[in-house]
DNA sequence: TTTGACTCTATACTTCGGTATAGAGTGGAT
DNA sequence: ATCCACTCTATACCGAAGTATAGAGTCAAA
């Protein structure tokens, strides 16, 4: 199976597979003599891992760890546990970051007078703040 | 007041000064025999506005937008304040985003043979899912 | 006057996840 | 034999928000 039918029947561009393969997700396949790459079916499994994994919120790096802890160690499942946790954590601080900065604008305005939040005010009405600290 | 001052007195780097100034945050100022910029101490107060409101959320091109929107309109609060809520809408869907993909995982880690999420366990136990699927 | 710190413009590099293009070669059907 | 679709590599580009560097010019003090 040649790359175009593997980006088609796995729902990505031609260009994608081979940058997967550049970024080591994707193993190097043997090529024919042309030198096109001759894939066989279940690098559409593999492109459908990593698009299902980047919906979940997974980045390129990180299912290149995910394929290598699968890839070295079958059957283990800590390693990837431990992968995930992690990542429910970097995503639990993501998401604690944007609640405070949803919740000083939301804030900024409500009370368009407190200079301590996102100042709205200062924006339209009031001028510029600390114009003269030092 | 030179360039060096600005950035110093207002926390960023010259480079980043220059930066603001080409994406029109930052009004271009009057130039030196030299060919330096000359800069009055309000400009400070700009670049702080600009790291406060970054530090809230909002992007450089917003920022830009807000500014814009006080160089023109002084006193009229409303535009701005349509743009703070259009922002913490796009905070919601973004928040929205990240708890399912963070939920998604975490389901993934407690029910390890449900295929229909994050399919950790395929990745370290079952081998590749709907590898025929055609 | 010479040094050192500063400034200028322009360009390239970074991360992320690709897309787009050029220029060359290949495969298969007509 | 020719045509078209496909593939190859290499390179450049996108947005975001800068940083880093080169090469040139400027300013002030010793």
């Amino acid at each position: 199976m040649r790359i175009g039918e593997v980006a088609t029947r796995a729902g990505v561009s031609v260009q994608a597979v081979r940058l997967y393969e550049r970024l080591g997700i994707l193993k190097r396949v043997e090529r024919l003599r042309s030198g096109y790459r001759d894939y066989s079916a279940d690098t559409i499994a593999r492109v459908r891992f990593i698009k299902r994994a980047q919906h979940h919120g997974f980045t390129l790096s990180e299912i290149k760890s995910l394929s290598d802890l699968r890839d070295a160690e079958r059957g283990h499942i800590e390693p990837a546990r431990r992968l995930a946790e992690a990542k429910i954590e970097s995503l639990d601080a993501q998401i604690k970051r944007l609640e405070a900065q949803r919740n000083a604008i939301a804030h900024g305005l409500d009370c368009c007078q407190c200079s301590e939040m996102f100042p709205l005010c200062l924006l339209t009405q009031f001028g510029e703040p600390d114009a003269n600290d030092d």
